[in-house]
DNA sequence: CTGAAAGCGCTTACAG
DNA sequence: CTGAAAGCGCTTACAG
C-alpha cells in the first residue's frame, strides 16, 4: 500500500505537505497540490481508513442495522435501501458496515457498534412511532439519518414521503369517483409510515363525509396472502356492506386483493376499484397488473442519494434541520379504478 | 470510550500488561488476567478497531460485494446469505462491510476495497465458472471464502452443496418412477451451480439410459414467470413429445410450472410430476405447494456459520484446504411426484 | 511475570 | 508556503 510517506519521498516533500495537498488545505501552493495529486494518482494512493480514524476520530464508515427474523417480510424494501445506500455512500467515499439484530432490545446492537468506536454515524429505516433507537442515538449525539420519520416534529435529518398525503389523495380520488365504502389495507400498525397513512385515511374520509366502516382499516405485513385474506373477508364476509374500493399499502397487498376479486367473480374496476402505494421495487410492476394498477408512486431508491448525502454532510457538521426532506408521492391513474357501481351489490346497511 | 490506558490506570498496570491479559497471552498471571478482565467488563471496554488494525494489520472486518441491477433477481438468496453471514461473523467478533458493484468489471470493486487497506478478507457468493474475482484475490493472497465453488478442484475455502448430486438424485427418483422424458429447468448457465447441475442431469440421464430431449434442459433466472413460460412451451408447444416430469432449479421456477399445469388442465402428479431444489428461503415453503412439493432441500442459512468460521480461521492462519465443505442436499419426497403416466398424452416420437 | 518504548499511517497545532 | 513533532489506541519485540 502506498502511504503519504511514499508520496513525500518520491516528491521530496514532507508527509505534512502531502497530507495537506490531498485534503485541499488552502495554504498549499497550486503547483505543489497538482504535483502531489498526480503522484498520488500514479502510485494508486488511497488513504488508510484506520489511520485516519485514529487521527481524526472519523472513519469514513457508517452503519446500518437490519432487524431479522420477525421482520423478514421487509426484505424487499430493506434490500432496496441497503443496496441503494451503499452505492450512494460510495460516491461520497464512505463505507457501509452491516449488522444484524436478532434480539428483543432494539437499541442493544447500536450500543455494541458504538462501543467499537468505528463508525461515524447510522442510517435507520422502518422507524416505529417514537422509535427508541432514534432517541438513544440522539441523546448521545451520534449522527443519524432516517428513512421515514418516527414523528411529525422530528428534529433529525430524514427523507420521507408524505404518507398522510399518500392516503388522503387516494381517498380523494376514489371519493371523486363516487365511492363511499372505501377500505384501507394498511401496513403493520407500529410502523410510523402506517400510522401516518391511517391518519391521512381517516382525515380524508371525514372530510369527504364518508364513514369508516367496521373492519375497513386493517393492518398487515405487506404480503399477497394478507391482501387476499382481508379482501375475501371484506367482500364476502359478514362484516356488513362490502367496500366498493380498496386502497392497499403495497403492491403485494394489491396482488392479493386482485386475486380475491377474481375468485369472487368480481370485475375490476366495474364492481370494485383497487389502488395501491407503489414503492417502485424492481420485479414488481404496477403497470403489468391486470388491469394496470392505479397507484401513488414513490421509488424507494430515490431516497438513497439524498439520505447518503445528508449523513455525510451531517457528519461534516451541517445543521440537522436543514437536512430534512419531505417528498410528495406521484398519483398515477391507470385502469384499476373507476366510477363506483351504480347499485351496490348489497344494499347500504 | 474506555481505552487500555484507562484500565491500566485503574489497576496500576501498564497498557502492555492490560493488552496481554485481554489477548490471552500465556505469560500473564492468572490473577492479573482476571483483574483486568473484570475491570474491562466493568468499564465497558471494547477494543478500538482502527488502532488494532494499524498496529496488527488486521481490522476484524471483512467485505462482501453485491452485484446489482442485472443480478437483482438474486435478491432473495443474497439477502439470506448476507444476513446470515453478518450474524455468524458477529459471533466471531468480526464486522461486515458491504459494497455494491454496478460496473462491468467484476474485480474492480475488490481492487478498490483492497486499496482502502481496511478489510481482512472477503466472502464471495454466486460464483460463475472460473470466476475472475476468485483468481484476482487468490493471486494477491487475500483471504477469501466462497459460497459455492467455481470449479471442482477449487483450492480455496468454500461451502457448497453437491450440485451434481442434487440433479442426479432427482433424475434417479423420477427414473425409478418410470419417467423417461424428464425436463430440467436450470438456473442461468454462467453460474457454476447451474453448470454443475447440468452435468449431474446429463450424467444421470445417460446412466438411466434416457435421452435428453431437444429443449428439455433450459437456463433461466429463478422466477415464476420463466417456469411458467418454459413449462407451457414444453407441454403444449411444438418441441416434440412433452416431458412427463420436471425438475426445477428453484421453488420459484416450480411455482411457474405448477401454474402452467393448472392452466393446461393437467393434474400433478397424475399427468406430470414436478420437483425442485429448495434453498430453504423464508416465506417460500415447498410443503405448502398444492400438492406439497417433492424437493432436494438444503437451507442457504446453514452455510453461513461454517463460512464465517472458515473465513475467520483462514485469516488466523488456518490451512485453506482444511476449510472446504461439500454438503449433500436432503431428498424429501412429498406429493408432487408419482409414477409416470401409463400412456403418454402424446405418443413417443 | 511486567513494563518502557517504538511503530502502524494519518492529522494538526506549532514554528518558521 | 512548508516541515518537525506529537498524538490517536493499539501491539510487540526487547529488557528486566
Amino acid at each position: 500500500m502506498t502511504t503519504l510517506k511514499d508520496i513525500g519521498t518520491a516528491l521530496g516533500l514532507s508527509v505534512t505537505t502531502v497530507s495537506r495537498a490531498l485534503n485541499d488545505f488552502p495554504e498549499v501552493s497550486a503547483q505543489t497540490r497538482d504535483r502531489v495529486r498526480a503522484a498520488a494518482e500514479r502510485l494508486g494512493y488511497q488513504a488508510n481508513r484506520s489511520a485516519q480514524r485514529l487521527a481524526t476520530g472519523r472513519s469514513g464508515m457508517v452503519g446500518m442495522i437490519v432487524k431479522t427474523s420477525a421482520d423478514y417480510r421487509a426484505d424487499q424494501t430493506f434490500m432496496e435501501i441497503l443496496v441503494g445506500m451503499s452505492a450512494a455512500l460510495a460516491a461520497r467515499d464512505t463505507d457501509l458496515v452491516l449488522a444484524v439484530d436478532q434480539g428483543r432490545d432494539p437499541v442493544e446492537p447500536y450500543r455494541r457498534m458504538l462501543g467499537r468506536d468505528l463508525l461515524d454515524g447510522f442510517i435507520l429505516n422502518a422507524p416505529v412511532t417514537h422509535d427508541p433507537r432514534i432517541s438513544f442515538l440522539n441523546e448521545r449525539g451520534i449522527p443519524l439519518v432516517v428513512h421515514g420519520r418516527d414523528r411529525v416534529d422530528a428534529d433529525y435529518p430524514f427523507f420521507t414521503i408524505d404518507n398522510h398525503a399518500v392516503a388522503a389523495e387516494s381517498v380523494q380520488l376514489l371519493a371523486a369517483l363516487g365511492h363511499r365504502r372505501i377500505a384501507y389495507l394498511n401496513g403493520p400498525e407500529q410502523y410510523s409510515y402506517a400510522a401516518r397513512r391511517a391518519q391521512g385515511y381517516r382525515a380524508a374520509m371525514a372530510q369527504a363525509g364518508l364513514p369508516v366502516l367496521e373492519g375497513a382499516l386493517t393492518h398487515d405485513p405487506p404480503t399477497a396472502a394478507a391482501g387476499y385474506r382481508q379482501a375475501l373477508s371484506l367482500l364476502a364476509g359478514q362484516r356488513g356492506a362490502p367496500p366498493t374500493a380498496f386502497i392497499c399499502g403495497s403492491l403485494l397487498l394489491a396482488e392479493g386483493v386482485m386475486h380475491a376479486t377474481v375468485d369472487l367473480g368480481l370485475a375490476v374496476p366495474r364492481d370494485v376499484s383497487v389502488m395501491a402505494h407503489d414503492d417502485g421495487l424492481p420485479m414488481l410492476s404496477a403497470s403489468s397488473f391486470t388491469p394496470a394498477l392505479t397507484v401513488t408512486h414513490a421509488a424507494l431508491h430515490d431516497a438513497c442519494v439524498p439520505l447518503a448525502n445528508a449523513l455525510v454532510d451531517l457528519i461534516g457538521g451541517a445543521d440537522p434541520m436543514s437536512l430534512q426532506v419531505l417528498n410528495r408521492a406521484e398519483l398515477i391513474v391507470r385502469d384499476s379504478t373507476g366510477p363506483a357501481p351504480e347499485t351496490g351489490r348489497t344494499p347500504w346497511p
